[in-house]
DNA sequence: TGTCTCTCTGACGTCAACGTCAGAGTCTAC
DNA sequence: GTAGACTCTGACGTTGACGTCAGAGAGACA
């Protein structure tokens, strides 16, 4: 739509992804390229974006057919009831998820300061995350 | 090591996983079972909750090796400067896909809303998670 | 015009955590 | 002592998101 002038290795290198991920992206329908007359692909400027959105969701457990259900209306913002219940479902399993890592991670940070202290006298408080209850609902952080 | 009573499709139910998981476990020395004279496996009460230990750390990311060398630790909750290295390493990757996680989640909860939103008129409170809370499940790392 | 780099389309390979099946042995109840 | 349920050890199959390779075309530059 935009200036479309970004070839494939250059969206790879942007995005930080392979050129074969990228090609793969398209056959599963995540993604579209311009094509010049000999069959070159060329990406807008926004197309890192929406490269990053893609691994986003895919590391969150969705699968390629899942992520371009989703994507239109991530894209677009609307979204009919049936597909809201469907989002919601998803945002349901990311949270169970975010309870399962926020569990292991205070186990591992548990046994982290535990062998800290038995090896060296009590020093003043470690350097990472406070870390203690399970994950807020929602509203990112930072 | 105490009375080890379960057989496996027993200790499969309990912990809800598959009889080959079990089987599986073992094989990658995650897992150890008591076995009759006959090579029937046994297992004491508390293998249901070392299987779940093992399935939480496979859905935080980590592989059989992983786990494998990270579990004597959190066994004996002592751990040598360069094991208490690793587990930090493997902790920050936690908080990584934490934030990566609450990140898909507040997009995704960001659009049921707004849909619900153009859908119906403002409505009091939605059917799920409290959501709009404060930060997500952690500060940021460091 | 030639060279070099990038890109194209198939198509097979990979890796991890199991699923599934076969054939045989075990255990418990009746 | 036998039927039925459970378990054993291989060993091959599955799935998803790519990696990798081959052979050929496209594009910028000297």
């Amino acid at each position: 739509m935009e200036n479309t002038t970004m070839r494939i290795g250059e969206l790879a290198a942007q995005a930080g992804v392979s050129v074969r991920a990228l090609r793969y992206y398209e056959e599963q329908g995540l993604l579209t390229s311009e094509r010049s007359p000999a069959g070159q692909r060329y990406y807008a400027e926004d197309a890192a974006d929406r490269v990053r959105l893609i691994q986003l969701l895919y590391s969150a457990g969705l699968n390629s057919k899942a992520v371009s259900t989703i994507m239109p209306c991530m894209d677009s913002g609307m979204a009919s009831t049936d597909m809201i219940e469907l989002l919601a479902a998803e945002r349901d399993r990311i949270d169970e998820r975010l309870h399962e890592l926020t569990e292991t991670r205070d186990r591992l940070t548990t046994v982290i300061e535990l062998s800290r202290a038995t090896r060296r006298p009590p020093a003043r408080s470690a350097g990472t995350v406070p870390s203690g209850g399970p994950p807020g609902p929602a509203a990112p952080a930072r």
